[in-house]
DNA sequence: ATTTTCTATGTAGCAATGCTACATAGGGGT
DNA sequence: ACCCCTATGTAGCATTGCTACATAGAAAAT
């Protein structure tokens, strides 16, 4: 019934920084501080699971802004619904710290 | 200098949830929904690092209460530092989330 | 001239983590 | 007899995460 996978923390992460805008590998790390080690596998992964879809920047805007190409990455739709789900999953997090706070008066 | 380690995901979610009182390893599977084969090795290991502490029940109050013992964890005064650090990195997730929220109007 | 720094993507190889399935055990119910 | 509930735990495997390294062009520094 449910084909969505089940997200690691770091996963979630992973599409929740694209999802904000931070669309290619380098300004991943950036944000998330994981190095590129963890951030281009976790990539692959998350493409082979088809959460998200890739396109090569044009070169002849990377030649003007003088750098490396980049690599931009998207949701898709099952990316974005997965996602949800994790974020579902994961908020038990938050209700465990504010039930927490609010023991100690 | 900083000698606590990165705690995963999962890792902090234990920490969190002995601290806001489910304090053994049933209890824990019930709140985080984790198997036992994830729960009771991840405590193994967060006891190594000396993040937490345990005692078994006495076997009078479980005879008692008609149920096996069960063993209490607690956290030590490292972990509740190590756990104070990774709260502030997984702050994080949720700051993307609400600048993503705040896009769109 | 050469070295270093910055942007950018990526891999190899190892260590750590997470999970499924199973094991154990006593009490209570059908 | 058999199953369910509470409770802890392990074996063995698959997945994940990380350190260290590789590549490459442009700019800045020495």
């Amino acid at each position: 019934m449910d084909d969505t996978p089940k997200l690691s923390y770091t996963s979630a992460l992973l599409l929740q920084t694209i999802r904000s805008g931070y669309s290619y590998g380098f300004d991943i790390m950036d944000v998330t501080g994981l190095p590129s080690g963890t951030v281009y596998p976790a990539l692959r992964r998350l493409q082979q699971l088809e959460l998200i879809k890739s396109n090569w920047e044009g070169e002849r805007t990377a030649f003007a802004e003088q750098r490396p190409p980049r690599k931009y990455y998207r949701l898709t739709r099952e990316g974005k619904e997965t996602l949800a789900k994790a974020l579902e999953r994961y908020a038990l997090f938050e209700q465990l710290v504010t039930a927490e706070k609010s023991k100690r008066r």
